[in-house]
DNA sequence: TGTCAAGAAAGTGTCGACACTATTGCGTTC
DNA sequence: GAACGCAATAGTGTCGACACTTTCTTGACA
């Protein structure tokens, strides 16, 4: 990891004189939230041992809201912990994506289908209105925007489900795929079909056809495995390609 | 809350002379272990702020292993953290309880399908084993046990499905629930039906029938939620009545 | 008697320190 | 030259302290 500035060199250092106390309360918080971006953008390597030490150095903070910070993500997956060892970045594996993504898939139907079967009509109408509100400019927006309306547009299938469980299910989920979907999404392979199974669905909804929508959404999201995983591998191979000083063949060539 | 002892006097009390510093290196851990056994018992109420202070004392240790914990606890649902008041209580409502169960009944069926469509033979066999091993003596074994053994089978289900991240969902939703179940065991209200469906739904699984077993998953698990609820409201009404002689009064004598 | 404000008390958020554990590097022995 | 063990180093786990915030208490005032 590069030790250089995570904070926009606003907030941390105190140069004014006087209130330079700055009690903000927010650390771990913030703490949270920069590490997973980290882990996210795999500016934190997979299997990398994260050091805490250095870290806490370079937030500007001491190691306390560091380790708060590092035990939610560790019950959200995105780290490991290991006795005495300390905190460990978890490689998501090209397998391990596919197992994420099936994950929401099963979520993603099962709301959709309690959609089908609770929301009233106005709801549907919502649902509907989402989408024709970005359908026209989808394709000319910046990657980060598709991905917030794309995820906007699932969250809501899961609010409308009625089930509070699942919005979070789906929302953890997102987040762990977030930077792969990102990266996926720069590569612009498969806009149309997003867009054109967008509508699809939307319609099925309004048809309150919940296994026509389902099968949908399955294909829906089985297709962007594929094109995922390529850009996971692109992804990975960005960040371990840099040191082109291959690492794995010195290794086997030293066993 | 009461404030005598937690760990069972066992592991805390240094009672060999000489080994008295104790360096556990495992505070944290068993914080969150016991915390989440207080939580899921009702003895840490409902809605009821947590004394980092108070529960530190009573463990003997200090409040950095606390909060520790308590962060884990919040990413996973069990509390949530309020910013300079702390962390409260999460209250289970009969409501997010049938979410909750929804949520699992929709984790098994899936993992019931892919394993109906990946499993191995040998491996649908050691379901069925599993299953008529304790199938015997399953009803004079007591609540614990059966919910071990119950729990086991879902579990293996999950596992036989060959993906991971569902075996972790359906861990994290049984923790949540596990208390409930456990009451609702003990009423021993349904056993006949737990015991039919168990072995109706391994015999559905030799068949590889996704739908059929899915179907029974179903009804099994919906058949419990109404039980549950009663069970719940029976837990929610001893833990908020007994209080009739006011626990401050109680605790400063005890103090 | 009820309301409100000031002070006291209780409680959280973060820090720096230190004990303990894992890892690394070095010198010794074979 | 390689394997081994020991010392030095780096890093984690936990603690007690203290600044700040919230909550409670008390007493003045209407």
């Amino acid at each position: 990891m590069n030790e250089q500035s995570f904070f926009t060199a606003t907030d941390d250092a105190p140069t004014d004189g006087d209130t330079e106390t700055r009690r903000s309360a927010d650390s771990s918080e913030r703490a949270y939230n920069t590490i997973r971006k980290l882990l996210v953008e795999f500016k934190l390597k997979p299997e990398e041992r994260i050091n805490e030490v250095q870290l806490a150095k370079t937030f500007g903070v001491s190691r306390t809201p560091i380790r708060e910070a590092l035990n939610r993500l560790a019950s959200e997956g995105f780290v490991s912990l290991t006795p005495n060892r300390g905190f460990f970045v978890r490689s998501l594996s090209t397998e391990g994506l596919i197992d994420l993504y099936e994950l929401r898939s099963i979520i993603e139907c099962a709301a959709f289908r309690l959609m089908c079967e609770r929301a009233e009509d106005d709801q549907i109408e919502r649902l509907r209105l989402y989408w024709s509100a970005i359908v026209d400019g989808y394709r000319e927006q910046p990657a980060d925007t598709i991905l917030a309306e794309d995820e906007g547009f699932h969250l809501l299938i899961a609010e409308l489900s009625g089930n509070p469980e699942l919005i979070n299910q789906l929302a953890a989920i997102n987040a762990r795929i977030r930077f792969i979907r990102r990266i996926q999404i720069e590569h612009r392979s498969h806009d149309l079909s997003q867009v054109a199974s967008h509508s699809a669905i939307v319609d099925a909804a309004i048809a309150r056809d919940a296994e026509g929508g389902m099968r949908l959404l399955r294909q829906h999201i089985e297709l962007t495995v594929s094109a995922t995983q390529q850009a996971l591998k692109d992804a990975l191979l960005k960040v371990y390609s840099p040191p082109v000083a291959d690492t794995k063949r010195a290794r086997r060539r030293a066993v």
